[in-house]
DNA sequence: GTCTATACATAGATAGAC
DNA sequence: GTCTATCTATGTATAGAC
């Protein structure tokens, strides 16, 4: 199994080019035009708002703590985006993005059907290990969105999800897989990978670490889906 | 298996019943002293409170929202709680000693350790789709906790996972589940079941009825403990 | 017990100086 | 581009009439 630095190394998401595309996207709302000073300040901006939303929740950040937190005035940050909704989408829109982008990747570039499942359950446990607040943010601001980006959410928590029921459908075809509800086993599954950036504190508190979080999934989910036919996960 | 109208006769747990409960915890703090009259109200508080923070956040809710959702004027909220802070307290805590409570009991009711297994995840799940506002919102704000309060909660999520590990741990010296790692697969199984009520809207719109999710979260995680030994759950 | 009226703090957002 | 100062709306909480 690829381990945690060789994944960071594969797929090289720098804060920086994360900044840059949430830049060349928002270009037309964000009023400050050099680029280079335009990243700079926009991964301030996230990693303030990240580390406030996720102790106390989005809602209660106030636009004077984003200030502190990030460095800039309340009238500099204004020129980054146009009222605190929209802060909240583009967020949320680029870890949407980023992940499924990611995850179909590498689901793509392995092999066989099993070794599919096993990717996907990895490359998924992975991304949110490294970009983690940016998860647990997504999953836990879902709910102050507005129409049209709640919509896009739900098509994004669904879409991810039937990666997964797709290749267990394959699978069961190919005779790989034993699955009488690929949807709701994939649910499942997702959720176990929920469980991972949304209870870090959990598994950090025990040692945990992200390599035998990947490893145990996939024994626990092969257990059901390959039952009597287990592989090892080097 | 027990069906959920079965389980909500079985457990008896009347919204008047924990809303008296509650009172008599809070006795000192509850201006209002004619008992049939702070359950009433104490109702009409809980469910807005839970209706309008399970929409937009327990933070985004205003006293006047739900000064308006209860039926009641500002002032005579404050004639039950004596601030936001302990309105949370109170519904959290309610919540946590009830679920412990139940679950406890239906383990301990059941007669082997896979009928334990099974019984602990059937009721927590029925118990979750009883009260599912209330389980979410448990999970939802549970950041918004003092660090007291915070304390309890972490607690309350580290006891429920030991009745699992503690089934699971009994059953392998008894060679009757195969685990090896009881903490890990209880935490497991604990995703597992709070997939249900946090992700309530999914199966709702994909027609899985509560029964259907308990039977198949207890073939998944018999798959995984029990192998090559299926049984059916009837 | 419950209401209305109100005090006082803090929120998001913007104008205009630099 | 960024800052300070300030506007207006909304928040929690309470006092005192009924």
């Amino acid at each position: 199994m690829i381990t945690l630095s060789e994944f960071k190394n594969l797929v090289s998401l720098s804060k920086r080019d994360i900044c840059r595309e949430i830049y060349v996207e928002n270009a037309e709302k964000i009023k400050v035009k050099k680029e280079d000073r335009v990243v700079k300040n926009l991964a301030k901006i996230f990693d303030a708002t990240l580390a406030i939303s996720n102790k106390k929740g989005f809602h209660a950040m106030s636009l004077r703590n984003l200030s502190e937190g990030a460095g800039l005035s309340m009238g500099a940050l204004y020129s980054y985006f146009t009222g605190k909704d929209e802060l909240l989408a583009m967020i949320q829109e680029q870890g949407r993005r980023l992940t499924t982008r990611i995850l179909v990747e590498q689901v793509e570039a392995a092999p066989g059907l099993r070794e599919k499942l096993r990717a996907g359950i990895v490359a998924h446990i992975y991304l949110s290990e490294v970009m983690q607040p940016w998860f647990y943010f997504s999953f836990m601001e879902a709910r102050n969105l507005d129409k049209k980006q709640m919509k896009a959410a739900i098509e994004s928590e669904i879409l991810t999800e039937q990666v997964f029921a797709d290749i267990l459908r394959s699978g069961r075809e190919e005779g790989i897989f034993e699955v009488a509800d690929p949807d709701m086993t994939a649910a499942l599954i997702k959720a176990n990978l929920q469980e991972w950036y949304v209870k870090r504190w959990k598994y950090r508190s025990r040692g945990v670490a992200v390599e035998d979080y990947a490893r145990f999934v996939i024994g626990w989910v092969e257990a059901f889906v390959c039952p009597g036919r287990p592989l090892a996960i080097e």
